[in-house]
RNA sequence: GGCCCCAUCGUCUAAUGGUCAGGACGCGGGCUUUUCAAGCCUGCAAUCCGGGUUCAAUUCCCGGUGGGGUCACCA
């Protein structure tokens, strides 16, 4: 190796450094069969996850281990202006609160599982300075002394004159300085940053392999772009490079943004003398505005950031079924033949996958997957979920389940049973409030006035009100059956002219007032402050006889 | 602007060189029901535009348009 780049190696590096092929014996090739795959998920601690993260990390994950694969998690945390303490813990939790265990990756104790690690960047500075000390060495990689204003003018320069811009050719000032006089340089203490020295041409077309979007021709890279920053950190391109081969990655899923940086990995790969992954690229899920469609922006739409869903009270479940629906539509029918099986599985492939192309988020859909799961559950589990979520959410709502739990529990059991037939008028954790408070009396509040108001609003006349009330009370038992009791709601109704059925009212329209519907409605206002309410006989039998007469005999 | 990607109901999508272009969500109507939520039945609704190739194009090719991505010491 030449003399002088060894000088400047040295220079930049004064530390002993292992060389390359030490780590190539440390991180061995994988123990697996040849169609495993290996993937990850390696976001950036930025103080929030992204709803589109978690459907790459599904993605990566299903296809982990529906191979008998790895799948690990790598944290990315080369830009520390963005960083955010407490990040690493907020992604870790997320993946296992969505059940995404990862094989490997750091853990929320600052340990790590896997053998192939550390598994965050910030960790493996030894590494990268290994290789780009080599790099260096062969000449492959220059130091670069333009300020961050130099570049900003050269920009400026490039747009005026039309020409593409970058850092590239005859714009690349310090590629051609020779290495005498980048020595020197380095040696005045001036900042820097380390280049790749691109041998490529933008005329030559390559071709570039991607799973999703299929072999597709790119210009070849030609910008020497940046691989070690001035603080000494490693950009993403060289990350990625080092650590998914080091990591022993088969497959890169990753946004489809990246798309376009494949010919810098590829040309990094071979200059690394690395074998180069596989890819496949993944459309984002988008958002339309207007006329045009975005992707889901952190800073606009809160429902792109995972946290949103759990504050909302969203079952995982839901979330995990929605993604997975856009990933392959073939899953709502598997779903439906299996109601209760782990989506680990449902299969995914790569011809699914080519067909999305940027998914529109559809909060209709995921409401309505939503309701289908929370319409699946037992009173028992809904119970937990909802005290889980109110905990976190509502922590009055809470300690009144708390207070109250055989009763929550059994109003969560209306018409909620062995029969397909449950009631689905939750859709997240968060409307149970909404929809079920009136069974509290903590939260029940109609006093004689304002029941009065709404009786009298939908046409009763309050004298008969209380007629009514009192035969009803009297005939009441608590042993009543459903139709025992139904059929003396209907007596009572024939006492004041509703016909007892629909059907019979329609037949002789000037016979009856109104049918028992009508009738019962009194009691639905009475109990519930609304006209619309579950099961009635339901209602009473969980309210219990001392709540419900109370809540009766406030008219009288 | 350069380079790249994409294009089926409002949304997610299925399918094929010849189909009534299928399903799901949403929306409308009906039935059922003690209200509601469901459930069942049913309706409306799409192959971006223009050229080719072909007996036949939504499907293959070209062009246009539209949308998206990317061009950092961010990932």
């Amino acid at each position: 190796m030449d003399d002088i780049f060894n000088q400047i190696a040295e220079v930049v590096f004064p530390e002993s450094l292992p060389d390359p092929n030490y780590f190539e014996e440390l991180y061995p090739p994988r123990n697996l069969s040849a169609s495993a795959f290996v993937t990850r998920i390696a976001p950036s601690p930025t103080g929030f996850f992204h709803i589109g993260s978690l459907y790459t990390a599904l993605i990566c994950k299903l296809f982990a281990h529906q191979s008998d694969g790895v799948f690990y998690l790598r944290i990315e945390d080369t830009d520390k202006k963005r960083e955010v303490e407490g990040s690493t813990n907020l992604i870790i939790n997320t993946l296992l609160r969505y059940g995404l265990k990862f094989d490997e990756g750091p853990d929320k104790y600052g340990r790590e599982l896997g053998s192939y690690g550390p598994y965050v960047q910030s960790s493996r500075a030894t590494i990268y300075f290994s290789f780009i000390k080599n790099l260096l060495q062969h000449g492959k990689a220059y130091p670069c002394f333009c300020s961050p204003e130099t570049l900003d003018e050269l920009r400026v320069k490039q747009q005026s004159s039309l020409s593409r811009q970058g850092y590239f050719g005859q714009w690349a000032v310090c590629r051609h300085k020779t290495p005498e006089e980048q020595l020197q340089e380095l040696k005045t203490g001036k900042p820097f940053v380390i280049r790749f020295r691109s041998e490529g041409s933008f005329e030559q077309k390559i071709k570039v392999a991607d799973l999703i979007l299929g072999t597709r021709e790119l210009p070849e890279n030609d910008q020497d772009f940046v691989i070690m920053k001035s603080d000494k950190l490693p950009t993403y391109h060289f990350a990625h490079a080092i650590d998914d081969h080091l990591m022993r990655t088969t497959h890169v899923i990753r946004g489809d943004e990246w798309f376009s940086s494949v010919p810098i990995h590829l040309q990094l790969f071979k200059a690394l003398k690395f074998e180069a992954p596989k890819y496949a690229h993944i459309a984002p899920i988008q958002k339309k505005v207007g006329n045009s469609k975005r992707k889901l922006s952190k800073r606009k739409d809160p429902e792109a950031n995972i946290e949103y869903f759990d504050a909302e009270g969203y079952p995982k479940q839901a979330i995990l079924d929605y993604l997975i629906n856009l990933m392959n539509s073939d899953f709502e029918k598997w779903r439906n033949k299996n109601p209760n099986e782990q989506i680990e599985l449902f299969n995914i492939s790569f011809e699914r996958l080519k067909k999305c192309n940027g998914a529109l988020f559809d909060f209709d859909k995921l409401n309505h997957i939503s309701k289908q799961i929370i319409a699946g559950m037992t009173a028992g589990d809904l119970y937990e979920e909802v005290l889980k979520w109110a905990k976190e959410n509502d922590r009055s709502f809470a300690s009144v389940l708390v207070n109250n739990a055989d009763y929550a529990k059994n109003i969560l059991s209306i018409e909620r049973g062995e029969t397909e037939k449950a009631r689905k008028d939750l859709i997240k954790y968060s409307d149970m409030k909404e929809k079920f408070m009136f069974f509290f009396d903590e939260y029940f509040d109609l006093n004689k006035k304002k029941k009065e108001q709404i009786l009298l609003h939908n046409g009763f006349d309050l004298n008969e009100v209380k007629k009514i009330i009192n035969e009803f009370i009297e005939s009441f038992e608590d042993g009543d059956s459903k139709e025992v009791w139904f059929s003396k709601m209907k007596e009572i109704g024939n006492n004041y002219n509703y016909a007892e059925s629909v059907r019979m009212q329609k037949n002789n329209p000037h016979l009856f007032r109104g049918n028992i519907g009508d009738m019962v409605k009194i009691f639905r206002i009475l109990l519930s402050g609304s006209t619309q309410t579950p099961d009635l006989y339901s209602m009473i039998k969980v309210m219990g006889r001392q709540r419900v007469i109370s809540r009766l005999n406030l008219v009288s």
